[in-house]
DNA sequence: TTCAGTGCAAAACTTTTGCAGTGAG
DNA sequence: CTCACTGCAAAAGTTTTGCACTGAA
């Protein structure tokens, strides 16, 4: 389900929209990224590629990439929205409210119980949002932050 | 759990605020509400009472009550925040894509895993949105939609 | 009396749009 | 050749902030 930078003509092909230089570039840095950057985080990379593309560009790709459905368009807490390409499996989002990072988890126990609740009220899941916002913890760290710790204070 | 009208000067107090008579207005017009407004809306509202109270005044009110848990702020899609007094237990959302009916449930069981992820990654939980996107289901009906369903065909 | 809260204006921040020119199909 | 797309600038929309004044506790 990985999306490759080979695939960006034939996703746009496909959603009749044209292959230009900046939306490509766009498009990859975007399939880079491996957080969840907004429109002018995503104008910040782009542009040490090609500096003239213009902010509205970037917005403009992202509107219409996310009607089409290649991006997940995520309305976070406050700030502006943030964006990531569909290339993996269904994930949902934990928020450090502190840090504004965003992990990434799955639950299946979770989402058979989601399962579960629609079926009692009649319905069948089409899709679903759960987003967790968090902050660190007081007391303990966990073996996976703790290793992100270790590595992040070695440099 | 319903918050009174008279529940407002306790309510300040308890949260270290003050009650003044923008504030009282505010609160009051949102409790009134039955939608989910934004800051504008409200204000539009706050105005026809009390015409000189400033649009600031009523974020200012927004964002002090919401960080003290009095009031919630949802980020609905892209449009400006939306409000509503924490006057019922906490709940999710079933959106039905079909009609738009929105229906409110709780899972004590997803609450206790979504704190059991949040725990494993180090992490305390702020807050959470879930909302399942829904249709009705092809083959059966449960016994809620079902009693739903003959009220509302009955009028 | 004190300082949290207010109204007003201006700024900051996010996103959209008008327009004339360009290049993908 | 067309017109979807672009860069730029300006506008629109949302939220925050500086400041001097007011009034709740």
């Amino acid at each position: 389900m990985t999306i490759d930078p080979s695939d960006i003509k034939r996703i746009c092909r496909d959603n009749g929209l044209r292959l230009t230089a900046p939306r490509k570039i766009i498009v990859e840095t975007l399939l880079e990224a491996t957080d969840h950057p907004d429109a002018v985080e995503l104008h910040r990379r782009v542009t040490t590629i090609s500096p003239r593309i213009a902010l509205s560009t970037v917005y403009r790709t992202l509107v219409a990439l996310s009607e089409k459905g290649v991006l997940e368009k995520h309305n976070f807490g406050n700030g502006p929205a943030r964006f990531e390409t569909v290339d993996r499996e269904h994930h949902d989002h934990l928020i450090d409210v502190v840090s504004g990072n965003v992990i990434e988890f799955r639950s299946g126990e979770i989402e058979r119980l989601q399962e579960e609740i629609a079926r009692q009220h009649g319905y069948e899941i089409v899709s679903h949002k759960l987003e967790i916002y968090v902050r660190p913890a007081k007391r303990r760290r966990s073996k996976i932050s703790a290793a992100r710790h270790r590595r992040q204070s070695a440099k």
